[in-house]
RNA sequence: GGGCCGUUAACUCAGUUGGUAGAGUAUAUCACUUUUAAUGAUAGAGUCGAUGGUUCGAGUCCAUCACGGCCCA
């Protein structure tokens, strides 16, 4: 027992647990054992049994094996009430020493809250009319040695919430109705990418090019290779190759990673969406988003019209506004046209506005500044801005009547960025002569320019399909569907710095049991 | 990276002008056969995030650091 608490310093509670289960080992139980079964979820009992009386429930006639967690616990001497909880609900369980007999009834009240018991009873209605499980039999599943939280306050600290997410799961009912949500979530959107005829993919995490999007990638090493590769950005470049090997439609879910800073909106490791449409433009895309958000938002939140941070956000399909980057400048920005057209004044009020202007920047790249100031939290309810500039968009199509502006468009909600689609440039001339400028840009010192990928460019010399594709950040669409004001609400382990201890030690799922000293 | 805030018992939090550390929950013991934040009584539980400094005396004032939160970059 001992080794119990290497790490910790043995409080009273604990030293409490310690001995009440040598007590139980004295007695020939079991802490750990993996014989119960359980015939039921507790759901089922709420969900089927709620509607009957007292009579109704004695003319059941059957006992229920259940298994949870004791989450309170109530004792009146020789009659104890407990809450006890499994993955599906919650219900209370009615103890009794004459249900059971004075030697069980002993045993028993050497369990604590935490402990996982078996239960095996039948059903009953109290004084007050809750629907009761009566136990006739307890087992000890499995013996809990810390305290759980209070449980009235509950679990306020963020640290242990994110730290200790297995607390956090166990104490916030919130918690891990948000997860569940979430597995709802990219269940529907597989489903409706599914049923469209769209294929999922897997494609390679690390990448000897991290391409496919403007961002800092973390690097790692193959060994037997002695190859440097990258944790990919994005999925693009590969889903793209698909498209030229002949799958029309191709999707996939899974994370990307940017070495980048940690904030309520940023995680080191995060998911995305990622969908190609072969034979369709990017206002397709627009339709298929505002038709599959609105059905996971109904599916989900029952419906299309959610709260998110005391704000009514209303995603039903048609109210979503459509709009083109230089009109929002104007429109919602303020900018003055002049202003964004001639670049020494786009640069002055970028200045102005508290932004750095980087030397050899373009101007497309200052507009975009211009509206992550002006724009982009002025943009609430949902809106498409399209028609990109061309220098910002390297793996874009260029506007038939306007080289300078692509085929693309950002979709924004609560003033946050969720989404980025464009009809794919397929162009091979085009995408080399734009490769080119971005090394020429990762020359120049910009670190997030985008790297030449000559593979990606052949693939492109075979044919690739006209195409349009689409990246969706799952953690902020969770975020908007659960009212999560932070990623880390929505990310089941979000990175935190490694925990340190006084002894100078680290600890923690983050890292090793015990760090350097 | 910058600014602001926080870190006190297992959890949630008080702590006044610098003068030996408090409550509720949880835990332990006792009473109690229908409670649901059960009740009543008693008890134990603290490296006040860490390290320095000022002071006769620091949870409190100062400095540095660590971790977290919010905002900004």
């Amino acid at each position: 027992m001992d080794a119990l608490s290497a790490r910790d310093e043995l409080n009273d509670v604990l030293k409490g647990r310690i001995d009440k289960a040598c007590a139980l080992l004295d007695e020939d139980v079991s802490l750990y054992p993996n014989t119960f079964r359980k015939d039921t979820d507790l759901a089922d009992i709420v969900s089927g049994y709620t509607d009957l009386d007292e009579e109704g429930l004695a003319a059941v006639g059957r006992m229920f094996s259940v298994a949870g967690r004791v989450t309170s616990l109530r004792s009146f001497g020789k009659v104890t009430f407990i809450k006890v909880l499994d993955a599906s609900a919650s219900m209370q369980i009615f103890v009794a020493r004459d249900e059971m007999g004075v030697e069980a009834y002993q045993l028993f009240k050497k369990y604590d809250i935490g402990d996982i018991l078996g239960i095996t009873g039948d059903l009953f209605r109290t004084r007050t009319g809750e629907l009761t499980l009566r136990a006739k039999t307890i087992v000890l599943v499995t013996k809990s040695m810390r305290p759980l939280p209070e449980k009235y306050h509950g679990l306020k600290d963020m640290e242990i919430r994110y730290r200790q997410r297995y607390v956090d799961l166990i104490v916030t009912p919130r918690t891990s109705e948000i997860f569940r949500k979430r597995t709802l979530i990219v269940r529907g959107i597989r489903n409706y990418l599914d049923a469209k005829g769209f294929l999922e993919v897997e494609t390679p995490m690390m990448q000897p090019i991290p391409g496919g999007a403007t961002a800092r990638p973390f690097e790692t090493h193959h060994n037997a290779l002695d190859m440097k590769l990258y944790m990919r950005i994005a999925p693009e470049l590969y889903l793209k190759r698909l498209l030229v090997g002949g799958f029309e439609k191709v999707y996939e879910i899974n994370r990307n990673f940017r070495n980048e800073g940690i904030s309520t909106r940023h995680n080191p490791e995060f998911t995305m969406l990622e969908f190609y449409w072969a034979y369709a433009e990017f206002t397709d895309l627009m339709d298929l988003t505002e038709d599959m958000i609105a059905k996971v938002a109904q599916d989900v939140c029952g419906s299309t019209v959610v709260t998110y941070q005391e704000m009514e956000i209303d995603l039903t399909p048609g109210k979503w506004t459509r709009m083109s980057f230089h009109e929002s400048l104007e429109k919602i920005g303020g900018v003055d046209p002049e202003d964004y057209r001639d670049y020494d004044r786009c640069a002055l009020l970028v200045k102005r506005s508290g932004e750095k202007v980087v030397k050899g920047e373009k101007l497309g790249k200052l507009q975009a500044k211009l509206f992550d100031i002006f724009v982009e939290p002025k943009l609430i309810q949902p809106h498409f801005i399209y028609h990109y500039p061309t220098d910002i968009s390297p793996l874009s199509r260029r506007n038939e009547d306007n080289p300078d502006i692509t085929d693309r468009f950002e979709l924004f909600v609560v003033g946050r960025e969720l989404a980025n689609a464009f009809s794919e440039l397929n162009d091979p001339v085009d995408q080399r002569g734009r490769f080119e400028d971005q090394v020429q840009e990762k020359a120049a010192g910009d670190d997030e320019a985008h790297f030449m990928d000559e593979d990606y460019v052949r693939a492109l010399e075979y044919g690739m399909p006209p195409a349009a594709g689409q990246g969706i950040g799952i953690d902020r669409l969770v975020m908007l569907l659960t009212d999560s004001p932070s990623i880390r609400e929505v990310i089941l382990f979000p990175l935190l710095r490694l925990e340190t201890t006084s002894g100078g030690t680290s600890s923690g799922p983050a890292g090793p049991a015990t760090g350097p000293a």
